[in-house]
DNA sequence: ATTAGGG
DNA sequence: CCCTAAT
């Protein structure tokens, strides 16, 4: 299994290896850094800037496919590289813009710890401060309206100082390498800010096309067809295949109508366009928060929620479950209980509810594999059930995650990877089926934290029956003594 | 206050 | 995710 995973990881390592010819490997933390401020120093110098950013992707991945020994941290390397990579890309479209961003990112290579990242996006609550907190000049505004919904695929996942930083960087201008050619600069821009925002989403899917579009505009541009653009491309395949991305379908059919509108606005930069969409943005605010189905962008609000994840829209338009039975209990119980309930089942009263600033969204916070990841080691550290002790320690910034939903998603992950184990190699073939969404090294801890803390339903019984267990495989094989509790 | 379990 | 019962 495990070798399958392995051999796997060294013939794409292999392909990337071949189709990088020029450059000297040059492994290190050391020269990525150089790369950076190589950038950062001489942004302007265009063809120095193209070779640098080549090198710095190419260096970037290599040395992350250098980490395959590390089961956990390989998937990090693959994100973490394909994310420097868009990143650097951009900055040098978009001159120090991205100069902050740059060098959390960029500096970060393998050291970009996990906790670094989620601190990152756990900044960030309301998706709506994000809109609210820019104020973007035309393109940029326009575009932002576009790309809404990878912020609402994952709220947490887009960090207000990065986003704020770019727009401010962008409306005012203030980047030194670029004030010559604002024309040539425009047409990308919005590119850029969109790879950006949505490179550090969680779902990879997203900045991983735009990404390839902003390549192709910059091999238009400067007829250069560097390797990156099929290192990019592999790494990019890597992540989405180890990234949690259980909602391909709605994202690429995003994306295309994403790149529809670009290059609408690229051509011809028509005001009608631009007034419209900037009449969508209110509106889909006004949607957002007040969980209602409005004409226009009730197909866009589809396409964005990944799939389980309509949250308030549907659970206030039907019951949801046996909730109703809440309303006698309601009005023995205190006054908290009285709002989550009138929350639940009154979707027209909210507005005692929709003025409280603090209304995030107890609903769906859409788990990471960061998160995934943190949670499994947390439970390999601390045992399964000490949820509160993981969540503090863990999740400290994590407002959201309750030590419940820690356990609830344990639970899932439970249950998830054992299906998964059983599939394999059927669905594999079918990418249509292509619901994979956790990396197999997350899924073999899991199934060995599984084994090891047979966690749901401790059934009392001694021996279970020999289906029960799923993988008995090479593992030594453990009775479930452990947590007889109760009845 | 925390956890297990069910919906 | 939400809620409840049991510790």
């Amino acid at each position: 299994m495990e070798t399958d995973w392995k051999s796997h990881s060294m013939k794409k390592l292999d392909d990337v290896k071949c189709q990088r010819v020029d450059q000297p490997i040059v492994p290190g933390l050391d020269d990525e850094v150089t790369e950076v401020e190589h950038l950062l120093a001489e942004p302007k110098i265009e063809h120095v800037s193209v070779d640098g950013i080549l090198c710095f992707g190419k260096e970037n991945i290599e040395k992350h496919l250098k980490m395959e020994d590390f089961s956990c941290a390989f998937d990090y390397g693959w994100k973490i590289s394909s994310g420097s990579t868009l990143t650097v890309c951009l900055y040098y479209f978009t001159g120090d813009l991205l100069s902050g961003l740059d060098s959390i990112r960029g500096q970060g290579g393998d050291d970009l710890k996990l906790e670094v990242l989620d601190g990152l996006l756990d900044e960030v609550d309301e998706v709506d401060d994000i809109d609210a907190a820019h104020d973007l000049s035309g393109a940029c505004e326009d575009f932002l309206l576009d790309i809404e919904f990878p912020e609402k695929l994952s709220e947490l996942d887009c960090g207000p100082r990065e986003g704020s930083t770019l727009c401010n960087s962008s409306s005012e201008s203030h980047s030194p390498g670029f004030s010559g050619r604002s024309n040539s600069v425009s047409g990308i821009s919005e590119s850029s800010i969109a790879t950006v925002r949505e490179s550090n989403s969680e779902n990879g899917g997203l900045g991983k096309r735009v990404g390839c579009n902003l390549r192709n505009n910059f091999r238009r541009k400067h007829g250069c067809q560097g390797p990156v653009m099929d290192v990019g491309r592999s790494s990019i395949e890597q992540v989405q295949d180890l990234d949690e991305s259980d909602d391909e379908k709605p994202l690429v059919s995003l994306i295309l109508s994403n790149q529809k509108v670009k290059s609408s606005v690229k051509v011809t930069k028509g005001d009608t366009l631009l007034r419209q969409k900037r009449l969508r943005k209110p509106t889909r605010r006004y949607i957002e928060e007040f969980s209602r189905n409005s004409t226009m962008e009730e197909s866009k609000s589809h396409k964005i929620q990944p799939q389980e994840e309509f949250p308030q829209v549907p659970s206030e338009s039907q019951p949801r479950r046996g909730r109703p039975k809440k309303i006698v209990l309601k009005s023995e119980l205190e006054s908290d209980y009285e709002l989550s309930a009138s929350e639940s089942e009154d979707g027209r009263k909210r507005t005692k509810r929709s003025k409280t600033a603090c209304d995030r969204r107890k609903h769906q916070k859409m788990w990471t594999l960061v998160e995934v990841i943190k949670l499994v080691d947390g439970i390999a550290k601390y045992g399964v059930g000490r949820w509160t002790n993981i969540k503090k320690l863990l999740f400290a910034s994590s407002t959201y995650r309750t030590p419940v939903d820690l356990r609830d998603k344990w639970r899932n992950l439970l249950r998830s990877s054992s299906a998964q184990e059983n599939n394999r190699r059927e669905v594999e073939n079918h990418p249509k089926h292509a619901v994979r969404p956790l990396p197999k090294p997350v899924v073999r801890r899991i199934r060995e934290l599984a084994t090891i803390h047979p966690y749901p339903k401790v059934s009392s019984v001694d021996y279970v029956p020999s289906s029960e267990q799923p993988t008995t495989k090479g593992t030594p094989v453990y009775h479930r003594a452990r947590k007889l509790r109760r009845k």
